[in-house]
DNA sequence: AATTAACTTTGAAATCACTACAAAAAAAAG
DNA sequence: CTTTTTTTTGTAGTGATTTCAAAGTTAATT
């Protein structure tokens, strides 16, 4: 019986080949993270976490991946507080909510992106609706 | 006939009392170069501007009045970009455009904001929408 | 008005996220 | 296998923002 490694099964590396990415172990690792903890991580976070199981991981590859990803269109970039930026593989339109007490960056998937028609003579490439408030979680009484 | 200052005329003093913010010399100055240019700049380029006039006044001090007109919700943090704070002195809601190619920060006041509903169990505290993308200026063609 | 307390300003140093660089390593091409 | 191209890594650098403590201002109290 053949060995399996984990991104035979997955489909990370055909995912990151339709975005024009080739699918190098580093870019493997931090898009599967991505999809996995769907937690919109800065660079920082996503290398503490990697770097436990990839010990000669640097920052800097953390740091080359992901502009790489957001180049590539497979990972967008979300500045939802000044310096520190966080990245989301979830690239559809969606609305984010952030947490003023705990810091969680929410996707409000179950309600509707809203339709922004700015004057003809603007082209659009990206719209991002970011709320800041007080998570489920936080709300005292 | 008795001597007027700019601040007795236009009403800034009493626009930042109105925020809860003492109206000392280098808020109002801030706040009025907000106001005037309406300008959404950095707090460096604040600074090397009011500098011109105020050549005493440092860059920690536009720093520290940014944070406090912010606390007091006088003046709103725009996260367009990472690394770089930007400030609006136009509370009301409107619709933020930057230009990917000359970095304007256009306010899209002539088109609606939308309205976001959020599930009940989360509470809003402020919505921010800011569309990427060219600006007529820059439009080839 | 003088004294005291509270707040503000300043510049220098520190921090922190991120980038630049160049050498070493790995992958692809021939 | 050899050469070329791409990627990874650590170190050093950059730039925006914060921290800190001393000096300066403003406000409150005698
Ligand atoms: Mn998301
Ligand atoms: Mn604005
Ligand atoms: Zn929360
Ligand atoms: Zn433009």
């Amino acid at each position: 019986m053949k060995k399996t490694v984990r991104s035979e099964i997955d489909g990370i590396p055909e995912r990151l080949r339709s975005f024009g990415v080739r699918p190098l172990t580093h870019r493997v690792d931090v898009y599967r993270y991505l999809i996995e903890q769907n937690n919109h991580p800065t660079a920082d976070m996503i290398h503490n976490d990697l770097v436990k199981i990839l010990p000669s991981l640097s920052k800097t590859t953390v740091y080359n991946v992901l502009n790489h990803l957001c180049e590539k269109g497979a990972v967008h970039r979300v500045n939802v507080e000044q310096h520190e930026a966080r990245y989301d593989a979830m690239i559809h339109d969606h609305v984010h909510f952030k947490c003023r007490l705990c810091g969680k960056v929410y996707d409000l998937d179950e309600i509707p992106f809203p339709t922004i028609d700015p004057p003809t003579d603007y082209s659009i490439e990206i719209v991002q609706v970011i709320i800041g408030g007080i998570c489920p979680d936080c709300q005292t009484g």
